[in-house]
DNA sequence: GTCTATACTGAGATAGAC
DNA sequence: GTCTATCTCAGTATAGAC
């Protein structure tokens, strides 16, 4: 078997994500786990934390598409636009990530310990947001404060696309902030 | 003998909180809880669900208070204001929780696993307060929007009252608010 | 109130990648 | 050779079952 640390990673995510559905999350052992995806129980914890880690795995690559569009934004941008930029650079990996993203609500919606870890990542996503729109020099409360709306918006456009995901993600963003514009 | 499950409630409260200051997070088991507040560690779970939840329990009454708040306001009320008023009506619960929160927060602040459940709590409130001013008649995005802004607002006075205590936080939820207002 | 499964941790040994 | 990924072994504490 080969050593790649990356391959088995792989591995185990999907063997996670196969066994959530199948079981449960909590009637999923890590032991069930590793085992699927051939390798130690003690392996997959050197991946991943704990048991819930191994379904947000792709949250940093994540989070840094989206600080890279703020800090490379147009420079004449406000506080709101330079948070929808994050957002709308972030189309692609939610684009070529829905498949498993899809699969991955239906465990999450029927879990809250997951839901829990779901809620935290996002608050990480949006801190690292607010320092980037800080960083292109808006004072604190204002970053936070569009960064926030940009974020509901994008909820917003999220939920419509889950529904139906023939639908363009980027032109639901863009419909979605205009109405934000509106109030 | 048959105590009353309310001060044992309690007491295990204050000995989490010590130990947790005292030691740390990890550092500190469910026994020593146990122990210290004069119950056996059965009793613990009996009354939290796990070792977090023990530092959130003043929840559901906040969450009560704010949302009454909210379905008692007057009738011309815009939705920004609805959920504004389901803050401010918390304020005496945080005032007379401060001497508490604070050093909960010093726990929180070096704990990860306590951040989340503080996220988790944070949100749960929050979509009760959005059910709350839908049940006011708000639609849905609207409702949700306003009370993100009103949540930011407050977010914001909150760091202001605990950075100097001595401040009126009414006064400081007024100010945050003029100021998003503003924008 | 007692018992047990399992999530998680640590130290040390081994094996492939470079 | 170094480095990193993995495995083996042994243990503790949480949380839930009985």
């Amino acid at each position: 078997m080969p050593r790649s640390g990356a391959e088995a990673r792989i591995r185990l995510r999907e063997a996670a994500l196969e066994l959530y559905l199948e079981n449960g999350y909590d009637a999923t052992t890590t032991a069930q786990i590793a085992e699927r995806a051939g390798v130690t129980e003690r392996t997959y914890f050197r991946h991943f934390a704990d048991k819930r880690e191994v379904l947000f795995d792709g949250t940093t690559r994540l989070t840094d598409v989206m600080v890279a569009a703020i800090t490379g934004a147009a420079l004449a941008s406000g506080p709101f636009d330079l948070a929808l930029a994050a957002y709308t650079a972030a189309i692609p990996l939610y684009v070529e990530g829905r498949p498993v993203a899809q699969r991955r609500a239906e465990v999450i919606a029927v879990t809250p310990a997951l839901q829990e870890r779901a809620h935290a990542k996002t608050a990480a996503i949006s801190d690292a947001l607010v320092a980037a729109v800080i960083g292109r020099g808006i004072p604190e409360p204002t970053a936070r404060l569009a960064t926030q709306v940009a974020a509901a918006a994008f909820a917003r456009a999220m939920g419509e696309w889950y529904a139906d995901p023939t639908r363009d993600l980027g032109a639901l963003i863009a419909r979605a902030a205009d109405e934000v514009r509106a109030l």
